[in-house]
This record gives structure tokens, sequence and C-alpha cells, in this order.
DNA sequence: TATGCCGGGGG
DNA sequence: CCCCCGGCATA
């Protein structure tokens, strides 16, 4: 390609640029070194990339929407459904007595839920078993695996998510992805998950709904700030989100066949069925059911919820969702399910899914530790190769030149 | 197949 | 340290 030049050729000025200065030093190879040499000229020339920032800023209100259900969602991302609720409404506590673990009470803060980069793909069904205090020993048994059809089928063990861990693992990755990130803040109030896409939509919405200041913007002392947090997410996440919720999905299963009455639960005890053995977890087994789980429709459910969600604050939650996601919980009494309101939600948008991915670990390890994945997962922006393309190799960032990660456009 | 980049190697 | 590349993971 750029070899050329030299030549009898007359014209071929595309190469010029490095006679700018280097050299003439006419022989083939100066190529190489001009290329070594012009870090200088990168430093110029990447001006014109300016950051992507402002591109975001602004974006159509579809996006935004579907963001706003993403997010509103994803603060329970990390938490088993249980105890979400717990966050957000803080209603149930009073149930608190059948469960064991109600102590929970420290993620509720919502402040986690660190999304990690990779767009999970590991698919949502996390691996982790319930933590219930009945461990699940049990179940892994042949007997199930092929069985599917009885009411246990729906049950999910899947999204649980171990809590004690929570926290260890934030952005192993230094560096994220920010192609196509969406900076949201999200309403912190009890209750209230509004998610608005500017800061000063948030703090308004904050200071008026639940400051009861009328002031419009103005007069801000800043408490708002307490109020909201920032959350960032890229649209795409949101959208793979969608399709392959997990807990959700075996809701989707749930509702036709619901073992577990919808509403009416609360008489049910727990007693009065066992408790889900079937929680297969994850589907790497025969689990004759799960697989199905998972498609299109659950995107649907998702959505649907987040409406009743935004909705109003304390929305209680069809039942059916309870149902998984009690069941989810294990120890969890079914009765409190129709109790505990929106809560849950929506499935881990997007974290790690750690799970099947680090080498040394086979599938119960995978509960304490989140390894960050294994490499990088790749930035998701164009990076110097894609921009200036190979013939341009001399414009690239000396990290990329070098084959390292790229520093200019990090993501 | 193309891309991103880690791990390692040579100077 | 600078410069590269083999090779893997991923898209």
């Amino acid at each position: 390609k750029q070899d050329m030049h030299f030549g009898p050729e007359p014209g071929e000025e595309q190469r010029s640029t490095d006679g700018k200065r280097v050299s003439r030093d006419s022989d083939t190879r100066s190529v190489s070194l001009l290329e070594q040499k012009r870090k200088v000229v990168s430093s110029s020339i990447d001006v014109p990339h300016a950051r992507r920032s402002e591109e975001e800023v602004d974006m159509d209100k579809v996006t935004a929407a579907m963001v706003l259900t993403s997010l509103s969602t994803s603060p329970l991302v990390r938490s088993p459904p249980v105890r979400v609720s717990e966050g957000l409404s803080g209603s149930w506590k009073d149930n608190g007595s059948a469960g064991p673990f109600t102590p929970s009470s420290n993620s509720s803060s919502g402040g986690y839920w660190s999304w990690s980069a990779p767009s999970d793909q590991s698919n949502p069904s996390t691996p982790s078993p319930p933590l219930s205090a009945d461990s699940f020993k049990p179940f892994r048994v042949p007997s199930l695996g092929g069985v599917g059809p009885g009411p246990a089928g729906p049950e999910d063990p899947v999204l649980d998510e171990q809590d004690g861990s929570s926290l260890l693992f934030d952005e192993p990755i230094p560096r994220k992805r920010k192609n196509s990130m969406k900076v949201m803040f999200k309403c912190l109030w009890k209750n209230c998950g509004k998610v608005l896409s500017t800061a000063a939509g948030i703090q308004r919405h904050i200071r008026t709904i639940h400051l009861g200041r009328n002031c419009d913007s103005d007069c801000s002392d800043g408490e708002e700030d307490f109020y909201y947090t920032e959350i960032k997410l890229n649209t795409d996440s949101v959208a793979d989100g969608l399709s392959s919720l997990s807990p959700a999905s075996p809701s989707v299963l749930s509702p036709p066949p619901p073992p577990p009455s919808p509403l009416p639960s609360v008489s049910q005890l727990p007693d009065s069925h066992k408790p889900m053995q079937s929680s297969d977890i994850k589907e790497p087994h025969a689990g004759g059911t799960t697989p199905l789980s998972r498609s299109a429709p659950s995107a649907l459910y998702l959505i649907h919820t987040d409406h009743a969600y935004q909705a109003t604050a304390p929305v209680s939650i069809p039942s059916s969702s309870s149902n998984s996601a009690s069941s989810a919980s294990t120890s969890f009494t079914p009765t409190n399910s129709s109790s505990f309101s929106i809560s849950w939600q929506s499935p881990p948008v997007t974290f790690t899914g750690t799970t099947v991915r680090n080498p040394g670990c086979t599938p119960t390890c995978v509960v304490g530790l989140h390894l960050s994945s294994s490499r990088k997962v790749r930035g998701e922006g164009k990076k110097c190769r894609k921009v200036y393309g190979m013939e341009n190799r001399d414009m690239w960032c000396t990290a990329c030149r070098w084959k390292k990660a790229c520093q200019r456009f990090t993501d």
C-alpha cells in the first residue's frame, strides 16, 4: 500500500506528509522510521477528534425512555429481588421475621449495583445459588433435571446473586467504554426511582416533589444533590439488557402455570409447598425448563413492569412476577411476596456475569468472586486502528501502535 | 475475518 | 525504556 512512494512516480504526494521534515533519506525502510518518529504528529492530529462527549448530550426521548426503563431497574441489579424491595420501598420490613437474612440493608443504599462494562452476555442467570439457608443440596438431583413440567418448573434459582460479595468487584477494569455511554440521574428518594437525563431535571424533580420547594431552578441550596445519583449506562447495554433479562424470563413462563397462585399467595404458607427444590442452578445442566425461559417475551415483560413502576412509586407488582422472585430467594416465604412491591423489577442489566468465565473456577466457586474478566473484554469504541486505518498507522497513538490498550480513545 | 490488546521479547 | 509482535479473546 504505502510502499511505492519514491519511485518514478512523479505524483504520489500522499507520503509527502512524512517528508515534511523527516527526511530525505531515501531508502524504503525510512518509512518505518518515520512512523516511530512522528509521535509529534500524532499529537497534533488527534485534535479533530474531539471527544465524543457532546453527542450524547441530547438523545431523543425514545432512547431516554429506554434508558429509564432499564435504569429504574438497574439498581437492583446486584441484589436478589428480595432485598431490593427493601431498599426501595422499605415497606416489608415488618415481615422480616420470616426471612433469615433480612439484615441485608446495607446494599439497599442503591449506591452499588455497579454495573460493569462488558455487556454481560453471560446471560443474566447468574450462577450463584440461592443463598438461602436451606442450601440447595437437594436439587441438582437428576430427578429434576429432566422434569420441567411441574409447578416447580418456573422456579428460577438463577437470579439471586450473592450479596455478600456484592461490592467486591467494582470496576476491575480501569478504562471503560464510553462510547454510547449515557449519563442519567436517578432519584434516590425512598420509593421514587425517577430517572432523568439531566442533573437539572433531577434536581428540580427532587426539589419540587420531594423537598416540596416550589422555587424553581435558582434557589437550590444544593440539598437535592444528596438525593440523586448519577449513573452511567450505555445504550447498547440497555438493549441487550432487555433482550436477555434473566429474572424476568422465568417469570414469563410462570404466569401460565403459576404453581403458586398469583395474588392469593398470601393464604398460602411456605409449608404448603416445599421449598423450591427445583432450583437448578443455571441451565448448563439438564435443566429442561429454564432454557426456554429466556427469549423475547421477557423483554416485553420487563417493560411492562417498568411502566407500572413509573406510574406510581409503590406499585405492587403483578404477583406472578413476585412469585418467581420469591422463589428465587428461596427461604423467602411466598406469603409476603404480595406485600412487597415494586422492588425487583428488573434484572441485571449488565454487570459482569463472571460466572462461567473464570477458568480456574468451577461453577460452584463462582459465587464468591468476581474476577475481572479474563482479559478486558475489548473496548467498545473505535480505536486508533479503526479511526485512522492501517494506512495511517503512524497517526495512531503509541499504545495502539504497540498493540497495547489504546490510550487515545479510552473507553 | 478483523480488531483490541496482553504477555513477552529484543535492543 | 522504547519498540514490536505472537497469539488470544472477542465481535
